[in-house]
DNA sequence: ACGAATTATACCTTTTTAAGTATAATTCCC
DNA sequence: GGGAATTATACTTAAAAAGGTATAATTCGT
């Protein structure tokens, strides 16, 4: 704490720095897919009942690589995630979907 | 399905003949609940019909590095995923499903 | 508001993935 | 069979992912 006024936060400003961090920072095509592989991550930590903390035992890495994983902050391998999933009672399911019909 | 071939396209009969025998394999892959990421790189490059240099081409990596996750001797990134699937007109999908009856 | 638990960031090191290159093996077509 | 195109292996180097640790920020219960 400083001893000037802590100025609360406009919500724009806010919003523009999350955006920022959590959209811009990726190259715009990998921005959705990480997207929802951060939120596969927590639904699945979720449904699992375990902190990041117990969830990173079993994973045998640390607590803060899962916060990374579910902030959408790596980019992690096919092995990681496998290890995420059997951490967390789920198999994972990987499909190349086409984007238009042939 | 009679996907009968209009020519004797090269990566297509290596795909078809190819892949005639991943599915008598298939079977015990799928008994294993194991997914075979490299019959989905088979698929996705078949179906767009690029020889391994092509794709390799657009997705900026080399012909052999194609080759070696189509032989299943990687465990690549989901950037390498988006990627592949960019360079081969798709887009990737990654769930975690529940082990467990809900 | 306080402290404890949980989650998020930052920084550096180690390990693994990916690129680069050459070449062997295979397949295709004549 | 022979040559060209395609695919597979091997090896080294570069780049990125993952681990390790500390600590800041947030959430939660009391």
């Amino acid at each position: 704490m400083t001893a000037e006024r802590k100025k609360s936060i406009p919500v724009q400003v806010a919003f523009d720095t999350w955006h920022r961090d959590r959209e811009y920072v990726a190259e715009f095509a990998a921005l959705k897919n990480e997207f929802d592989l951060a939120d596969q991550f927590i639904k699945a930590r979720g449904a699992a009942g375990l902190t990041q903390q117990e969830l990173a035992q079993r994973m045998k890495t640390s607590q803060s690589y899962i916060a990374r994983l579910e902030g959408g902050k790596e980019t992690p391998s096919t092995r990681t995630l496998n290890r995420f999933a059997e951490a967390t009672g789920h198999r994972v399911v990987i499909n190349f979907e086409p984007l238009a019909a042939q």
